[in-house]
DNA sequence: GCCGAATTTGAGCGATCACTCAAAGGTGAA
DNA sequence: TTCACCTTTGAGTGATCGCTCAAATTCGGC
C-alpha cells in the first residue's frame, strides 16, 4: 500500500557514509549529501532523521565492514593470531583506495570531533575499544595455547597493535604507493611473528 | 609613529593555533576566534589575511614547536637515536595534555582535508615529510657509525618509527591515562633499543 | 476511477558562515 | 594643536549552513 521510496535505503546509507569518511563531519555539507544520495532535503530527513544521525548511521555501518575484515582474517588463518598478523600484512593492500579513504572513519571522527558532539565522539570512541577487545581476546587465546609465551600482556599487546594499526591509516592517507605501504606493512607484521614462540 | 596594535601578534597566533588544533580547520569559527584572539574580525584579517592563511601560519609554528622537540631530545641524549628513543619513550606524558591536543596538527589537517584546500593538506603534508628525513638523517647516521646494524634500512625505519608516533597520538587522544600511556610508549622505545647492535 | 496513506518535493526558514569597509580612535611628528 | 597615518571597530555583506513543511506525487485497496 501507498507510495514506495524510490531509492535504496542501503545504497543512500553507503554512499552518505563515503562521503563522511572522505571529508568529515563539518566537512561535509548537506547540499554534498543530497548530490551523492540523489535525494532532496526533506527525504533525506524523513529517511534519516537529521545529518547527525546519518553520520551515526554511517559509522557503525562502517565499524561492522571494518571489523569483518578483521574477523574475517582471523577466521580464514590457522591460527586466530595468524590471522592477526595476516590483517596487518593486507593493511599493504591500503594503496589501492583514494587517500581520502585509507585511514578509518573511527579514528578521523575520533580526531575531528573533540567536544562539539560528544555522542558521536562516544560513538567511535566506542567502535575503536571494541575492535581493542577483539585483539585482545585473540591475544589471550594465543597465549592459553601456548602460541604466544607467558610474558606477553595481552591487553598492552592489543594497544601496541592498534597503534601500528592507526599509525599505518594515518600513514597510508599521506599518499604512499603500493610497494611502499606493503614493505612497511611487511614489516610490522614480520615483528609481531617473532614474538610466537619459537617452538609454534 | 601612528597607531600600534595593542595585541601581541605572536599571542594572538598561539591562541589561533590552540584553537584550530583542538577543533580542526571546519570546526573553528571566525566567531570561535574573535573571542578567542579578543580581536574583531577586521582586526585579524589585517593581521592574518584571511581564515586559511592564518591557520597556514598556524600550522606552521606548530611544527616549527614540534620539530623543536624531536630534535632537542636527539641533542640531549648520548647519541642521536638514543635521543629518538626518548623521544618515543617521552610520548608517554601526553596524558598531560587534553586529548584534543594529543595528536600533532599536522596529522589532524591530513586527515581533515582532502580536496577542499590543496594548499593547506600540502602544507601539512611536507611537515610529516620534513620530520621523516630527519628520521631518516639519524638513523643513517647511526648505521655509519655503528649504533646500528647495516642491515638496517633507514628510510624504511623512519617510516615504521613515523607510525609508531602517528599511531601512538591518535590512540592518546582516546583519552588513555598516565599508566596506560607510558607502558605503551615504553613498549616501542624498548623495541627500537633492540634494534641496535648487540657491542653498541 | 477514486480515495487515503505514505512519500517526495523544493522553496524558503532563521542562523551562521567567512569576510568587508566606512567610520572612529589613537599616535608621533611638526 | 594640528595633521597625516595607521589601526580598531562592528554593523553589515552575500552566501551557505542545517532543516522544515505545505503542496504535489505516487501508490494499493476498493
Amino acid at each position: 500500500m501507498t507510495r514506495q521510496a524510490p531509492y535504496n535505503r542501503d545504497h543512500a546509507l553507503e554512499a552518505a557514509l563515503t562521503l563522511f569518511w572522505r571529508k568529515g563531519y563539518h566537512g561535509t555539507s548537506l547540499k554534498d549529501l543530497e548530490a551523492a544520495l540523489n535525494m532532496k532535503p526533506g527525504s533525506i530527513y524523513a529517511a534519516f532523521k537529521s545529518k547527525s544521525d546519518l553520520f551515526r548511521a554511517s559509522l557503525d555501518q562502517h565499524a561492522a565492514l571494518n571489523l569483518g575484515l578483521l574477523s574475517g582474517c582471523v577466521a580464514a588463518a590457522p591460527t586466530p593470531y595468524l590471522g592477526v598478523v595476516d590483517f596487518i600484512r593486507q593493511l599493504g593492500n591500503l594503496a589501492e583506495r583514494p587517500t581520502g579513504l585509507r585511514a578509518c572513519m573511527a579514528m578521523k571522527t575520533v580526531l575531528e570531533i573533540t567536544d562539539t558532539d560528544p555522542e558521536l565522539r562516544a560513538a567511535a570512541l566506542e567502535q575503536l575499544d571494541k575492535a581493542e577487545t577483539y585483539l585482545t581476546a585473540v591475544f589471550e587465546d594465543a597465549r592459553a595455547t601456548g602460541e604466544l609465551p607467558e610474558t606477553v600482556e595481552p591487553a598492552r599487546l592489543a594497544a601496541r597493535v592498534q597503534i601500528y594499526i592507526l599509525g599505518f591509516k594515518v600513514n597510508a592517507t599521506r599518499g604512499g604507493g603500493n610497494d611502499s605501504l606493503r614493505a612497511v606493512a611487511d614489516d610490522l607484521a614480520d615483528e609481531l611473528l617473532r614474538l610466537r614462540r619459537a617452538d609454534a
